[in-house]
DNA sequence: TATTGGCACTCGCCGGCTCTGAGTGCCAAT
DNA sequence: ATTGGCACTCAGAGCCGGCGAGTGCCAATA
């Protein structure tokens, strides 16, 4: 009994098998691989490769009188070894430079138009996630009178995201007072992060209280109060889930179902997606790669942006295992450099 | 050969197997309904019934040999008869009343609130719309500088909705203008609607432009410019689209995809939602009631809100036909009776 | 020694068959 | 008008057998 061998010719069956899989759909047999292969090699030598990829881990059987389909594995090697040049479509490339051209590198437009459009060019799902919001950096504050005790506060930062919230307060606040609280906060802190702005607020309220005049102290009231509701995270944006319904691998109404429910629960997928904001370049997480069970069946194609050198947040794609890696991947990269670079060119 | 009759006894019956079949889910037989009605009838006169109660259309037989299933006609006489009191149950009311206590009734609050609190109620899709942007009263309008020609145009009306757009503009604006002529605007048009402030800025504009100052000029610039592009809808949230999987009735992953694509097209179901914000009390739309195909399977639960005496919007729920209709019902009502109040109360 | 043609074998899928049981429609009896 | 009785219908489950794609293995080959 000899070990299995994983040579040159053995890495070039699997790739065949696998973008034939990708392709069809379908389990894939030695007389097709043979066909396709440039090497001219019967079915009955490719049966003795595929047997050894299938002991390697890298090929399963669905049952024993079909042809083989890759595992995680067998595609983790596939996207291993693709070159990643060049291989965006020229039609990819010209619907992403249409849609984003327009654009300006602002979240609240980024966080609609980036999920859509990755998920019309793969039939997948497009997602991304906004930076969270400490690392934002204070453009706008605005306060506004609703009632006699509640007040809403609108947060713009510096990337154009848009964030709000609803305050109770202890008294009643007139709106010119509310007003130059807003202009008090924004040139006292406009250019910081929200996290030096609550050290920055923190410290002031531990001087003295005598020396406050009212009006500084409410801003700084205001302010902290805001700052501590971070409330429930609206960063993530999905659009397209109901591609997947396409794909015949999800036929199965149980699995598709947790599925969605796990996509209505935002914040833990936001947890999982923050994990990867560190990564440089395009990273693919195939299958049961992903931790969440409820993605065993899925790949997770992510890519950072970035906002500026400490922060940014993730964009990318969501399908199954089959997907086109090459043009998937691809595009993510693509769309995730274009998209630094505009937040770059309007950082000013 | 007679004519079929449709007596009280009819009506007895035809009650008593939706509800049995609402709560089962299975085709009722003569047998069953024998036991259940309070008249001690025999399968067989309930046979008789049923077969008169099938020509009227009331019931259908899914096959010869099954019990009879409840048509949309069915379900519709049904609710038709069913007393309107109080059928909503204690649990339910409390914990309405506990999510909506710390409300403030601002529309912001409740597009996220109300639809999450119908769908965990009913296990099914919970929804509301906010009133159309047109009819909304001016409360509060911001302009922030992005860069040299890009302004995000923050509006808040005053139901405590947010609105915000992002503005090309022809020339770069500092800071401080932007500034004046959200003032300017706010001063000159807080309380009207929007096709008033619309009427009024095209008056402006229409008198002698040497008169105008640069001040004035550009408010009134930037509040069409904001105007005139309505932008997508975004009035409709949509909660717990998975709990329809749960039902047996949409095992078909066909029916199912093209229903969250429906989903997707916000747009489409804005239309068809805005057709009921007249109609006072709640209103229930069975099956093909509905004019839109991929509702077929679907009843539409829909209460408006009221605003004012002219506006509001609409809030309900949207289920398989197969739902616990007085259940649904008085939810639906309660709950927009209740934020109706609470909108009411505070619009001061 | 690596490759290949040949061949027996496996097993999921499909169509057809039967059996079962729930439920019906109808009719004659009450 | 109601009801017991009875023949009838039909979906669904379970069983069989044929088919065909694909495999593993072995002996023949270059």
């Amino acid at each position: 009994m000899t070990t299995p061998s994983f040579d040159a010719r053995a890495v070039e069956i699997l790739r065949s098998i696998v973008q034939h899989y990708i392709l069809t759909g379908e389990p894939v047999g030695s007389r097709a691989v043979s066909k396709l292969s440039s090497e001219g090699l019967s079915p009955a030598s490719v049966r003795n490769v595929m047997a050894d990829l299938e002991e390697l881990g890298y090929l399963a059987q669905p049952h024993t009188s079909a042809g083989r389909v890759p595992t995680d594995k067998g595609y983790r090697q596939y996207v291993d070894t693709v070159p990643p040049g060049r291989t965006l479509p020229r039609g990819d490339r010209a619907l992403i430079d249409e849609s984003l051209g327009g654009a300006g590198g602002e979240m609240t437009e980024a966080m609609e138009v980036i999920p859509r459009l990755l998920s019309r060019l793969t039939s997948q799902v497009g997602w991304f996630v906004a930076p969270p919001i400490q690392a934002t950096i204070l453009k706008h504050i605005e306060f506004i009178r609703l009632h006699e005790h509640r007040v809403l506060v609108v947060f713009v930062d510096r990337a154009g995201t848009l964030t709000h919230k609803i305050l109770e307060t202890d008294r009643d606040h007139p709106q010119a007072e509310l007003d130059r609280a807003g202009r008090y906060l924004v040139d006292q802190f406009a250019g910081q992060t929200l996290s030096d702005i609550r050290a920055g607020l923190v410290a002031l309220m531990a001087e003295e209280k005598a020396r406050f005049d009212v009006l500084l102290k409410n801003a700084v009231e205001l302010g902290s109060g805001f700052l501590n509701s971070t409330g429930p995270e609206k960063r993530l944006v999905l659009e397209g889930a109901s591609n997947l319904m396409k794909h015949p691998e999800f036929a199965d109404v149980a699995t598709m179902r947790s599925l969605f429910e796990t996509f209505e629960e935002k914040h833990r997928l936001v947890s999982l997606l923050d994990r990867y904001v560190d990564q440089p370049g395009v990273q693919v997480f195939i299958g049961r790669e992903n931790r969440d069970p409820t993605l065993d069946n899925l790949t997770l194609v992510v890519s950072k942006y970035s906002l500026d050198d400490r922060t940014g947040g993730t964009l990318g794609v969501l399908g199954p295992t089959r997907m086109e890696y090459e043009r998937v991947v691809a595009l993510v990269g693509y769309i995730s450099f274009l998209f630094s670079d505009l937040l770059h060119r309007h950082d000013g």
